[in-house]
DNA sequence: GTGAAAGCGCTAACAA
DNA sequence: TTGTTAGCGCTTTCAC
């Protein structure tokens, strides 16, 4: 193995210069600073990644934590995964990848053990077990996620709230007054995850607000399942003319069934899904769609949480990295899916 | 931040007896262990995983390299992830996510660095860039996937060859002679990726020994293409009694077109899947399948990658952790999709 | 613009 | 059964 050292003696510096052309924290003549380069390269040296966190007191690591479920949509949660890891690489940063499994625990062990600089939590809980030890930890964190209490937490999220207000907007435009939404999991709801619940909120406001009748059930992801909802909801309110889905592995049975059923969309019943973009146009109709913005959820984490960790490392003046909450605006995406509610001309 | 010799002092002991009580590598006398206990408990010790890491030479971490692409069926990818950080825990290790983006470059920068003890590497292709990186690599690997030439490399997948085979046989025993394959996307096959060029081999083998026929069509995952790929099969081959389906994404819109076309299954066409459990049962009808097995492969990823890391830092004998190709066999359940062929009594 | 040297916190000989 | 001690490879004052 290659150390500094070595290199140092074959470019015929000192250790600390070598040191000091790899991070870049003090001026080096081009000369040196060429000669060093090319020893490094001659000799294939690689800086030692524990010798590094021991000296630095940073390891240039960001934990992930990542729910255990698999009642969550789990593309999803890929796709953060995957924005976290390459953001992060993006700015010199590599990402440990923590399950729920461990429990709030890891936490603790992860921070103590000074492994990473920092994390980010997803699927976060509205009372999440987790945020008592993120709340002391002398890491920075930030939530991909809302719990019920954002005080001193740094916290990312589609506003999801507004996104249940424009799914109503779009439709009530259109003329519809009899609103179903086909919901996550019922799991999802008893575990309070916050997502779910808010989207209902904003739901049932701006219905509220527009006159408009809701009717909310949750939903299993399965063809059967769907099946039963669809059926409850048609039983219930035979006046339904539009649908909000938010259970993405339910779109496809639903539309599979209004079919079946004779019903066509947008004609007879028009649908709205919050799912991500392939998951909205790969369907027998392109659905009009409030987008999950996946990605830049996953990129934004990694920015705000690397601003702490440079905010923390620097000058004493924090400079607005301080905690708040980031809603991600949502945007609703026409497509062939909705359209003018029916008129109400049916059975009797 | 708490330290070993800080626990030493508050304990009365040296720093080594505290070491060892953690390691376990020496006898330690009862009084002293639970006295050494005591005081990390009180003081909230966590041992600093920089400083193991230098004086050890082990990060007690794991790469777990995955592919970037967004074409293949992501819940697989992240069962198998969420297998191997789990396993890697139970064996006292962290993994740390890699995505393809940083290409063959990163199995050099971890190794090189010392941050991870071992690899796993995910979606392995038949000439897979990386390989070189990895046979010369002084660390550990594992290969989840089969490349081409697998010469000093250890490999764990799923037999595909026998799970084509074997769904052949399935249809065979019902009668069918003439079936469809659908596969996966076009780009699978043209990367090479090993698993459905095998599968495929394992069908065709087969059918040629029990004397049936095999149409193969790529297919990526929407509705639109699914209904395109379909019509293509009935019209080439319109006496098709039965499908296999190996592209999970394709497989409720396949359900649905065949229900709209008045296709009973299994009445008319028998349908065999090659996917996780959960998709096959959540199907309107539960799917006669051969499962994925995406968490028996990450641990056994894992396990093999821990067994050579064992082996390398212990006795000289490598016992038996040398390369090997590990193949995990299929496993087809029988459930609703499939039935006898229909006697050929249809049109003229 | 560069060098010398003191640690960072832990492990693992070597001694006793 | 336990203690002493020399590093592990790098960062970062100081000093020039």
């Amino acid at each position: 193995m290659v150390t500094l050292a070595e290199v140092a003696r074959h470019a015929g510096v000192s250790a600390s210069t070598v040191s000091y052309v790899l991070s870049g924290k003090r001026t080096i003549s081009t000369r040196t600073r060429e000669r060093v380069e090319k020893s490094i390269r001659e000799l294939g040296y690689h800086p030692n990644a524990g010798a590094r966190a021991l000296a630095s007191s940073k390891s240039n690591i960001i934990a992930l934590m990542m729910p255990l479920r698999t009642d969550m949509y789990v593309p999803v949660m890929m796709e953060i995964a995957i924005a976290v890891a390459t953001t992060a690489r993006e700015r010199g940063h590599d990402v440990l990848l923590l399950t729920g499994q461990e429990g709030p625990e890891a936490v603790r062990r992860v921070v103590g053990s000074g492994l990473a600089d920092a994390m980010i939590l997803m699927d976060v809980e509205l009372q999440d077990q987790r945020l008592p030890l993120v709340r002391e930890a002398p890491r920075p964190a930030v939530l991909i996620g809302l719990p019920a209490d954002t005080s001193d937490l740094t916290c990312v999220d589609l506003d999801f709230v507004a996104t249940g207000r424009q799914c109503v907007d779009h439709l009530a435009e259109f003329g519809h007054r009899d609103i179903a939404v086909v919901g996550e999991a019922a799991a999802v709801y008893e575990r309070h995850t916050g997502f779910a619940e808010r989207t209902i909120l904003g739901v049932r406001e701006r219905a509220a607000e527009l006159g408009a009748r809701v009717l909310h059930r949750p939903c299993e992801g399965s063809y059967e399942s769907m099946a039963g909802t669809l059926a409850r909801i048609f039983d219930e309110r035979p006046g339904t003319t539009a649908v909000i889905v938010q259970n993405e592995a339910a779109i496809g049975p639903m539309l599979s069934l209004l079919r079946q059923q004779g019903r066509a969309v947008p004609e007879d019943i028009s649908v709205v899904a919050i799912c991500p973009e392939q998951v909205a146009t790969q369907q027998s109709v392109a659905l009009t769609s409030v987008a999950i913005p996946a990605h830049e959820m996953g990129r934004r984490a990694v920015e705000l949480v690397m601003a702490k960790i440079e905010a923390a490392g620097g000058n004493g003046a924090a400079e607005a990295t301080g905690p708040h909450t980031e809603m991600l605006p949502p945007q609703l995406t026409v497509r062939a899916s909705t359209g003018p509610a029916p008129s109400p001309t049916g059975a009797p």
